[in-house]
Parts: C-alpha cells; sequence; structure tokens
DNA sequence: GTGCCTGTTACCTC
DNA sequence: AGAGGTAACAGGCA
C-alpha cells in the first residue's frame, strides 16, 4: 500500500495533526526488531525529549528532523501511524509508541512487521542511494533520459527499483504503463523516444493524482487503511489495471491479463500495451 | 485445514 | 549488469 502518494499523504495529515514543535517525551518499543539499526534501549534514551521540528518525505521515507537527531520511517507493506489520546491501550498490531509534549501519543502498528526505524544523526547515509523524485521539480524529461541511460533491465522491474526513480510502487508502476501503453516487459533501451515522454508523462500524472486522491487504500480490512487520521483515500477507484484482471481496459475494452514480473503481479492491457519486440 | 496470494526490500547466487 | 530465488511476517481467501 504505502507508496508515493500514500507516505505523502501520512507526512501531510501529520504535519496537518499540529506535529511539529512537539517534544518527544518517551518512547516505548512494542516489538524490537522495527527498529532497524538499534538497540530499543538506545532507541529510547536517544530519542527521549527531542523536538520535531520538520515532517517530510524521501521517496517511500518518512523523514522526522528531530533536534539532535532524524528518525526514517519505511512502512513497507502495512506500516501506519495514528494519533490517539495519552492512555490508549495498545493496539494488537502497535509496534512503537512516541508519548508528545501535548498529552498524544503517535502510535506507529505494522501487521506484518517488515517496517524499519531509523534512528540517525546522518540520514544522508540512507537516503543518498535514493533515485530522483518524480513530483520535484528536478524530475524533467531530460534528467528521466539520464536515469535510463544505458540501462537494458526490463521497464517493470526498473521503475520499482528505488535507485533510479523514488517512491513508485506495484501499483502506479502499472498505472503508468498502461497510461503510456508500454508493455511491463518492454527494456529499458527498447524504448522510443516518443514512449520515454509517455512514460514521464504518465508517471507524473499517476502519482499526482494518486496524491489528489489522497492515496490507494485496497480491500477493506484494517490491514488496508493508513491514513493518520483514519481516513481512507479514494485512487482505488480510478484504478485502470491494477487488480482488474478479468475487466474490460476503459481504452479498448479488450481484457486486461496479469502476469508475474520480476516475482510481482502485473496488470495490463494486451492490446493497449502490445509489443512484438522486448528487446 | 491447506496452499496460495499480498502494497517492499535486502541479500544471495548464477 | 541483470535475472531469479529466498527471506522477513501475518492474514485473507478459495
Amino acid at each position: 500500500m504505502p507508496e508515493l502518494p500514500e507516505v505523502e499523504t501520512i507526512v501531510r495529515e501529520m504535519r496537518q495533526a499540529g506535529l511539529l514543535g512537539l517534544k518527544i517525551e518517551r518512547a516505548i518499543i512494542l516489538w524490537e526488531r522495527s527498529i532497524a539499526n538499534l538497540s530499543s534501549s538506545d532507541f529510547c534514551q536517544q530519542i527521549a525529549n527531542q523536538t520535531i521540528h520538520d515532517i517530510s518525505r524521501r521517496g517511500k521515507f518518512i523523514v522526522l528532523s528531530l533536534t539532535n537527531h532524524t528518525v526514517l520511517v519505511h512502512l513497507r507493506m502495512t506500516g501506519k501511524f495514528l494519533i490517539d489520546t495519552e492512555g490508549a491501550l495498545p493496539s494488537s498490531h502497535e509496534r512503537i509508541r512516541l508519548y508528545l509534549s501535548d498529552g498524544r501519543i503517535l502510535r506507529y502498528e505494522d501487521q506484518r512487521k517488515f517496517g524499519k526505524w531509523y534512528l540517525t544523526e546522518d540520514p544522508q547515509k540512507i537516503l543518498e542511494k535514493i533515485g530522483i523524485e518524480p513530483l520535484s521539480i528536478n524530475f524533467t524529461l531530460n534528467a528521466f533520459k539520464g536515469v535510463l541511460k544505458g540501462k537494458k533491465k526490463q521497464i517493470k522491474p526498473f521503475l520499482l527499483d528505488q535507485q533510479f526513480v523514488a517512491g513508485i510502487g506495484n501499483i502506479y508502476v502499472d498505472e503508468a504503463l498502461w497510461m503510456a501503453k508500454i508493455h511491463p516487459l518492454r527494456s529499458v533501451e527498447s524504448l522510443t523516444a516518443k514512449e520515454v515522454q509517455s512514460l514521464h508523462k504518465a508517471i507524473i500524472f499517476v502519482l499526482k493524482k494518486g496524491v489528489d486522491n489522497i492515496g490507494t487504500s485496497l480491500g477493506t480490512s484494517r490491514a488496508n487503511y493508513y491514513s493518520v487520521s483514519g481516513r481512507r483515500g479514494s485512487n482505488q477507484e480510478s484504478l485502470n489495471v491494477f487488480r482488474c484482471d478479468g475487466l474490460p481496459c476503459a481504452r479498448c475494452h479488450t481484457i486486461i491479463e496479469k502476469i508475474v514480473v520480476g516475482q510481482r503481479g502485473t496488470h495490463f492491457c494486451p492490446k493497449c500495451q502490445l509489443c512484438r519486440v522486448y528487446k
């Protein structure tokens, strides 16, 4: 679930909730391995009494800038944040809880336990490996061409690789490839200049639409909710291919197919995204 | 109950 | 460099 639009929504909601300027009075850890780079006792000791000076996003990382340190949170599959009142009992999948100076708590839940927190004085060491931000002004067509240059991977696994373009996950990659009419198995080097241009535009379009729609909330179980305020996004209502296999393509009415690419479920229109030459 | 699927990524081998 | 497998987990679903 949490790809760029969902993480962006979470960051915005945390700011709107008034977390900036609050002090983290103490932390409790309910699942040790949610902390990637420190022991729980070191984490709790170092985070205590630090003020939250900024909340931002880099790729799929949530960045909490504190007095001396930075917290980087990667939600992976099922991580989520909720704000509650002090005294609320730990919920079943709660892994980390921060007690804030205004009496509220920031609770971090993660059903599948894949999410990771990093508390560090040198966030660049982790963030510098991440590729270009697709919704920044730096993501020009020329910049995208530069990132693609010399690459021979299949386009879908390429776009999912965070070191090239940041923040794209399985949902938005399928949507962008559908919009640009590019088959997911095509190699990067096989793309024509026109296709690269369409893809560049499509990436920006689908991610912006995702942000505007407050993200994509699939399914109905609690594992799917993500928003800090408990709100669901609505982008799932305007997906064109992701989990649309068996349904007619919105453009040409051909039945959408599902295949596996790089071990990921992949949805595409066999007519719009037709290709005979992959390489 | 059984087996397969899932929004992510790190790490391994070929 | 690229491709493919596995692993970390829990739960939904047929």
